[in-house]
DNA sequence: ACGCAATTTGAATCTGTCT
DNA sequence: TAGACAGATTCAAATTGCG
């Protein structure tokens, strides 16, 4: 049950959109973006209003629980994550923890939005049980496949090559945001996959300390985000990160045309997500933005080619083998031998298919070839789109 | 702290051997095994003698909770799971199971045993986090990157292209097998990932019903198999198998000179597994099962060069001689002044020509030359190379 | 028998909108 | 709110069929 991306209007406008209240409720307390909050996630969560925000990606502590110290085969020491915000007493604290973040999570997300959150084997399994329990509805898990793994340098398991990434909508019949055509236009024309390869963040996007080490230790890459993003928001969301880090969230969202909210406690880390983030320049163009969809192009009633004089009452309509036939009738039902009806019933009917595109399956003659009518549904697109500018 | 199999001595000898009672207690009882259980798994893991077995792997239900009828665009019928095996009241039920049946296969494995359980998110979560409250000690996910995944025929999420397999010791200091270099030889000399590309059961391996149709609609791939028991198995160890199916781990099992006993309610499966387990061929030299996949240049959508940020949306793109020019948007289509698509679809029409190489075809500006954007190709596949087994 | 084309199939939580 | 209806939607392999 997702929504999709408008040809025609930027902003998001799913259809329903006048029959909701939630763009009223969102102008009645409009939320302040682009920010970057400081403090704990859950206290601010729980100041912003509710269902407030388009989508959620999340990067929690992974309570990756290491020993002590770990070296490579060359006896370099692996610079590892050992931070007093990835420490937790036990499992049980690290659940409720998670289950305390994503009730807040939940309340300021809107009821159509969507939600990631990314994670190792050591917490994925909390998280995604967690989500569950508290009846977030799971879209896909996403593989992470990275192209540049550490190692595993004891030779003791499989490289540790992947992260997962869990995508949710709020529930099971939301009308979450899937941008099915722009992934698969971003993966030459073939269905994204959930798995990803995409490099570790390293080089030049990976922030670095003032001692020359790396800034932040779980720094994510842009292009994760950039998938994230363009797959599950529009131009114009709004995006919300309760644990920004670095702020990989806000440069990625910025880069994109998305509004972002970040909430991070460390002020250096808030620091260095300001000085990233203004320095990524907005695409101009706007229009660079827009991912076309078929789904949401105007909707066209058959009756209206007839109606317009592109198809005379009574004229012959066949399949494109030439082995089905129908005749226009002046109300845009068309009627077989057999059957009568619009033209995806008399489809179907003929065929004795369960369903039936009839735009795609009759075809008239013209000339000495047959022409799928659809391009007549494109005629008068192409007459709408003109007569709206 | 893995166990490693010895190169000299073929039996297993893990370093701690001595110390262990582990070897007496096996041949005090000796478990009967290459025998296929008919009955309820946890009633009868229970009657086996326990700390009896090196190896369980566990293919449960998933518990899918699908919906009507889903049909492909061709308007053929797709073939779900609908059996009452995968059926459950409520996601505490699947928990209540799931607890039941890991505490009994925890009772009949060895302490250093190893146990893995493959699912999907819609159950792994809750087996993840099972496993985890019950002290069982995750060693890896791992990821199965199906090659040939069935696509999603509505275009509303990603294509569910993998599932995961959870690994794990009895305890954090358990001595688990891992054969680290035979995984490393078998991923052509470089560590083994956490990632496995392996195609589905399909062909002349899967079961074939009296009508023509699957035997079993969850088959696994022999060669999903043959890697889980080379990676944490010795010659000679006994694998347990709960959910046993059409045999799949007895056949594995069978092949690399590995014992097995199945758990199998279902008459027809048990019959069949019987059948395929007789009519695989032991085979003495090992070395030969090892099959690495042969490798194919991967496959680089334009669209990940956007996504790395190799060019940014509204990046002017141009041909050798700077006649033809483009734009690349967001998800990595190209515009040129008439024509909106791949780069190599906008190259060909462009051109007038009926294809075209959008790789070689559109160049960039770089200083004072003009660059192929395959140069762009060449940097990803080059980090990919070194990750993809 | 061989080569090419057409058909089949796989663990799937698989629609949106208006009346 | 349930029902009707428009109409959008598939990839890699293996197998079968045909010339």
């Amino acid at each position: 049950m997702p929504r999709k991306a408008s040809t025609t209007a930027p902003a998001k406008a799913p259809r329903k959109t006048s029959r909701k209240v939630a763009s009223a409720a969102k102008q009645a307390a409009p939320i302040k973006t682009d920010v970057i909050h400081a403090g704990n996630c859950i206290e601010i969560m729980n100041s912003l209003p509710e269902k407030s925000v388009d989508l959620i990606f999340a990067d929690p502590p992974y309570n990756l629980q290491l020993g002590g110290e770990l070296h490579r085969p060359d006896n370099s020491r692996v610079d590892g994550v050992d931070d007093a915000w990835d420490k937790f007493e036990s499992i049980a604290a690290y659940d409720k923890f998670t289950r305390e973040w994503l009730a807040a999570a939940r309340r300021v997300l809107k009821d159509d939005g969507g939600l990631w959150v990314i994670g190792s084997y050591h917490n994925i399994f909390r998280v995604g049980a967690a989500l569950q329990d508290m009846g977030f509805w799971v879209l896909n898990d996403v593989v992470w496949h990275k192209t540049n793994p550490m190692p595993n340098f004891r030779g003791t398991r499989f490289t540790n090559a992947h992260e997962t990434l869990v995508w949710c909508a709020k529930s099971p019949d939301a009308k979450y945001m899937f941008n099915y055509d722009a992934m698969k236009q971003l993966n030459d024309g073939t269905q994204m996959r959930s798995d990803w390869a995409l490099p570790l963040c390293t080089g030049a996007e990976r922030l670095k300390s003032d001692d020359g080490g790396k800034l932040h230790p779980t720094q994510k890459p842009e292009s994760l985000l950039y998938r994230v993003l363009m797959a599950s928001t529009q131009p114009g969301d709004v995006v919300l990160d309760p644990f920004f880090g670095t702020g990989t969230t806000g440069a990625a969202a910025k880069r994109l045309g998305r509004h972002y909210i970040g909430i991070e406690q460390d002020p250096g880390y808030i620091a260095a997500a300001r000085r990233r983030i203004a320095a990524v320049e907005e695409i101009e163009d706007k229009q660079l933005l827009l991912t076309p969809s078929k789904r949401t192009e105007p909707r066209v009633p058959f009756g209206a080619v007839v109606e317009r004089g592109m198809l005379q009452p009574g004229a012959l309509l066949t399949d494109a083998s030439g082995r089905f036939t129908a005749r226009v009738h002046a109300d845009g039902t068309i009627i077989s031998s057999e059957h009568r009806g619009s033209i995806h019933q008399v489809g179907a009917a003929v065929q004795g298919a369960p369903a039936c595109n009839g735009w795609t399956f009759w075809h008239v003659q013209n000339g000495s070839d047959r022409v799928s009518i659809d391009v007549l549904r494109q005629q008068i697109r192409a007459e709408m789109t003109q007569s709206i500018q």
